[in-house]
DNA sequence: CACTTGACCTGTCCGC
DNA sequence: TGCGGACAGGTCAAGT
């Protein structure tokens, strides 16, 4: 599911949902899924209130008064929502069917925040985590250690971008925008979004890539994730916000699952094809593997 | 080190 | 309808 603007999403969410309350209570029926151990639950998260909601990169991190931290990684099909059963909606609201069956046969995690509410942790994959470990140390974790710069940050710059691409030089431009220790945050739906408005074959070498076409790029990553965000995110298959809801990004896609549609630009039917080992959506008049 | 491939899971869709 | 296989928004641990 989520990528960079999915995740900041729930993260905007949370914050007007969730901040001041207190965790009364956090049961899972998968210990990967939260694989804590039963002394720190008891000692750093119940009774917890929570002060802060932050993003970095994919993972969500919600700061306790306790001076820990649940790092949550949504991965594939990881949703958080929150709901407050004592305001449960009428039949025919659009929330209806998403939030009123909650807890369901994906929900991994549940947390009881009081007054009849709670925040669901669902993963029908089960690729995603929840993980209560100090503040003082998410820093450390090995993700963190790793992960390349926020590419939406004002401060970032065209020249930081194209920099962090010569670490993967003999690798397809795809597998290197998919990888999050180059640049956070971009998954496969902004990657063939912002390849595609970049003019760039996704499997070029990083090595034929000119330094005009990597500002282009920059300038198509950052426009593509902040129109998303602006639209609550891509719903593909699975991703609802911290309210159940879902994203209309998919509503301005141009390349991404669109395969035998014409492209928004010079009207070429778009194809799928195999990059990176994901699936990939091009124009193959736009984007030129020869270049 | 840089790079590629398979593994982790459940569910859905598509062709026979 | 049923069944098998491919595929799905993401990382990892292995392998070369």
């Amino acid at each position: 599911m989520p990528e960079l603007p999915e995740v900041e999403t729930v993260k905007r969410g949370l914050r007007r949902l969730i901040i001041d309350r207190k965790i009364i209570a956090a049961v899972s029926d998968n210990p990967k899924s939260f694989p804590n151990a039963a002394r720190d639950v008891s000692q750093f998260l119940i009774n917890a209130t929570v002060t802060d909601v932050r993003r970095r990169a994919k993972v969500l991190m919600i700061d306790l008064s306790t001076k820990y931290t649940l790092v949550i990684h949504l991965k594939m099909t990881g949703q958080l929502v929150f709901v407050d059963h004592g305001a449960r909606f009428g039949a025919g609201h659009p929330n209806d069917s998403l939030v009123n069956n909650l807890p369901d046969k994906s929900t991994r995690v549940t947390f009881d925040l009081g007054n009849k509410s709670h925040l669901y942790f669902n993963d029908q994959r089960k690729f995603g985590w929840v993980r209560l470990i100090p503040t003082a140390e998410v820093p450390n974790i090995d993700f963190m250690k790793r992960v390349g710069p926020e590419p939406l940050e004002a401060d970032f710059t065209a020249e930081q971008f194209t920099e962090r691409f010569t670490r993967r030089s003999r690798t397809t431009i795809k597998a290197a925008i998919l990888d999050q220790s180059v640049i956070a945050g971009v998954g496969n739906i902004y990657a063939d979004e912002s390849l595609w408005g970049a003019k760039i074959h996704p499997s070029r070498l990083v090595g034929s890539i000119t330094d005009a076409e990597f500002k282009l790029l920059y300038t198509e990553v950052r426009k593509v994730m902040n129109l998303s965000i602006e639209k609550g995110g891509s719903t593909n298959r699975n991703y609802v916000n911290a309210e159940g809801k879902k994203g209309s990004y998919m509503d301005f896609a141009r390349v991404f699952r669109r395969e035998g549609l014409p492209c928004p630009r010079c009207g070429t039917e778009i194809i799928k094809i195999r990059a990176a080992g994901r699936g990939t959506h091009i124009c193959p008049a736009c984007q030129l593997i020869g270049k």
